[in-house]
RNA sequence: GUGGGCGUAGCUCAGCUGGUAGAGCACUCGGUUGUGGUCCGAGAUGUCGCGGGUUCGAGCCCCGUCGCUCACCCCA
C-alpha cells in the first residue's frame, strides 16, 4: 500500500516551506520586538482544560477535538487551540506572581477535527500572543498593533480589521435578555433555534439571507455597554488611530470560543474565500480564575500561518526564504571534488551557507544546479583554479564574474552579506 | 454530519458520438575545448484511483468503493 499523510493535514515542502517560514518568523518578530517571550508548550493537554477553558457550548470543544485515552487512563486532547495552555502553564508556575502584565508567544501546531477545505486544516499552524494582568488600553492597543504589523510587514494588503467590544459581565447579560426575546418573536426552524439557545450571538453571522435580514433590526450589543467599558473601547480606537492603524467597527462580530470579553477583533482577508479569517483574539476576563488561578485579566491573538500564506499567495507577494544559500561550488574533477567538499566544509564552519555539485554532472548540469539553488555566488573549480589557488567568484543575479584567491573566499562573503 | 465537483506522466491538464493514450511545465542528455537563467534538438516517464458489469472492444457508459476538493457548519 502507499502511505498517505492523514486527511486534511497542511504540509509544507521546498518551494513553499521558505516561504512558510518567512510568515512564521515575520509574525513571530513582530512579536518579540514587543517584549513579548516565547513560551513552548505540549501539544496535548487534559481534555477538562479545554472543556472549561474554551467552553463546552462551544463547536470546537463539543465536536471538534482529538480526544484520546492515555496508557494510564487519562483522557488526553490534542490542543484545539493556545489560549488555554498558556493560561495552565501560569498558573501552574506561578508565571503571574513576578511582574505584570506577563507577555508571552507561541507558535506550534494546532488540531480540529473538522472537515477540510480551503484554508481549514485538521492540522494549523499559528503564532499567538497572550498579554496577562493587565487591562489597560494601551495594552489592547499594543496586542491589536502587533498583529497588524506583522501582516503588513509581509506586504500584505487586502484585508481589514474588525473591532467591537463585547463588554462586562453585566453588559452582556443586559443585552442577552433582549436578545433573547427578539430571538424568540422570529419564525425559525428548529435547528437555527437550538443554535440561538446555545449562543444567540451566532445568529448574527448567518448566511442565510432570510436570516441576515431578519436579524438587522436585533439589539446590538454596542449599545448595551457600561460608561466604563465604553470609555474603554473609545480609547482603545483613539489609540489605534494614533498608531495609524486603519480598522473597522464590526458590531455584528462573533467569535467561536467561549472566553471572550471586551475589546474583541479579527483580521479578514478578502481574496480567501469561504476561510477569510487570517487571525483574531480579544480580551477574556474570567477565564484564568475560571482555571483556578488569579482573577486576572488578557488579553491574545492566534494568527494563521497557512491563511495567512494562502493571503500573500493570493495578492502575489513573494516571501524570500529565511536563510538563502550564499555560494554553491563546482568541482570539474575528482581530485577538484575533494577540495571542494573541505572548502565549504570551511565555509560552512565560518557561518557562509554553501553547497556543491554533487554526482559528476559537467559544467552545463552544474550550473544548472548552481542557479537552482538560489545562491547568490557560484564558483567553478577545476585544475587550473587547484594550482593557482584563484577562481572566477560569479554574481548570479548580474553574471559578472570577479577573480578571486579561494583561500580568502570566508572573508570575501562575509563582508558582502 | 450534509451537499456539489473531480480522480489520465513528478506537476497542471487535454482526450470529439466507446476503437488498447497526448500537450505544456519539470527532469536527463546534447547544440564541439570550462560557466546558469532565453532559444533549439533528442530522451525517459503511465496497472487512465481501485473492484465489478455492459460490449467484439472502455480513460470514455453503468454500479460499487476509496481518495481528493469546494461549500454548508464552524473557525486560524
Amino acid at each position: 500500500m502507499k502511505f498517505q499523510a492523514p486527511k486534511g493535514v497542511s504540509e509544507y515542502f521546498p518551494q513553499r516551506s521558505g516561504a512558510f517560514e518567512r510568515v512564521r518568523a515575520t509574525l513571530i518578530t513582530a512579536a518579540a520586538t514587543s517584549g513579548y517571550q516565547l513560551i513552548e508548550l505540549p501539544v496535548f493537554e487534559d481534555t477538562e482544560l479545554f472543556a472549561r477553558g474554551v467552553g463546552e457550548s462551544t463547536d470546537v470543544v463539543s465536536k471538534e477535538m482529538y480526544t484520546f485515552e492515555d496508557r494510564g487512563g487519562r483522557s488526553i486532547t490534542l490542543r484545539p487551540e493556545g489560549t488555554a495552555g498558556v493560561m495552565r502553564a501560569v498558573i501552574e508556575h506561578n508565571l503571574d506572581r513576578g511582574q505584570l502584565p506577563v507577555k508571552l508567544w507561541y507558535s506550534g501546531a494546532f488540531f480540529r477535527a473538522e472537515r477540510p477545505q480551503a484554508g481549514r486544516y485538521r492540522q494549523f499552524y499559528q503564532v499567538g500572543v497572550e498579554a496577562i494582568g493587565y487591562d489597560d488600553p494601551e495594552i489592547d492597543a499594543e496586542v491589536i498593533a502587533m498583529a497588524d504589523r506583522g501582516l503588513r510587514e509581509l506586504g500584505l494588503k487586502s484585508f481589514r480589521l474588525e473591532l467591537t467590544c463585547l463588554g462586562d459581565l453585566a453588559s452582556r447579560q443586559a443585552h442577552r435578555i433582549d436578545l433573547d426575546k427578539f430571538i424568540s418573536g422570529l419564525e425559525l426552524d428548529e435547528a437555527t433555534r437550538a443554535k440561538a439557545a446555545l449562543n444567540p450571538l451566532r445568529l448574527f453571522d448567518d448566511k442565510r439571507e432570510a436570516i441576515k435580514s431578519a436579524m438587522l433590526n436585533a439589539p446590538i450589543l454596542l449599545n448595551y455597554l457600561s460608561a466604563e467599558s465604553r470609555a474603554n473601547f473609545e480609547k482603545v480606537q483613539a489609540l489605534l488611530e494614533s498608531f495609524g492603524v486603519p480598522f473597522t467597527i464590526n458590531e455584528r462580530m462573533v467569535r467561536g470560543l467561549d472566553y471572550y470579553t471586551g475589546t474583541t477583533f479579527e483580521f479578514v482577508h478578502e481574496m480567501l474565500g469561504a476561510q477569510s479569517g487570517i487571525g483574531g483574539g480579544g480580551r477574556y476576563d474570567g477565564l484564568m480564575s475560571q482555571l483556578g488561578g488569579a482573577d486576572l485579566s488578557g488579553i491574545g491573538y492566534g494568527i494563521g500561518i497557512d491563511r495567512v500564506l494562502l493571503a500573500c499567495e493570493a495578492e502575489g507577494i513573494e516571501l524570500q526564504a529565511i536563510s538563502p544559500l550564499e555560494i554553491f561550488v563546482i568541482a570539474l574533477g575528482s581530485a577538484e571534488k575533494e577540495y571542494v567538499a573541505k572548502l565549504i566544509n570551511e565555509l560552512r564552519g565560518a557561518g557562509i551557507s554553501s553547497d556543491m555539485a554533487y554526482g559528476d554532472r559537467g559544467l552545463k548540469g552544474s550550473m544548472k544546479s548552481a542557479d537552482k539553488s538560489g545562491a547568490r555566488y557560484s564558483i567553478v573549480v577545476g585544475s587550473d583554479e587547484l594550482v593557482s589557488g584563484s577562481a572566477q567568484l560569479k554574481d548570479m543575479k548580474t553574471g559578472e564574474s570577479q577573480s578571486v584567491m579561494l583561500s580568502s573566499l570566508p572573508q570575501i562573503l562575509r563582508r558582502s552579506s
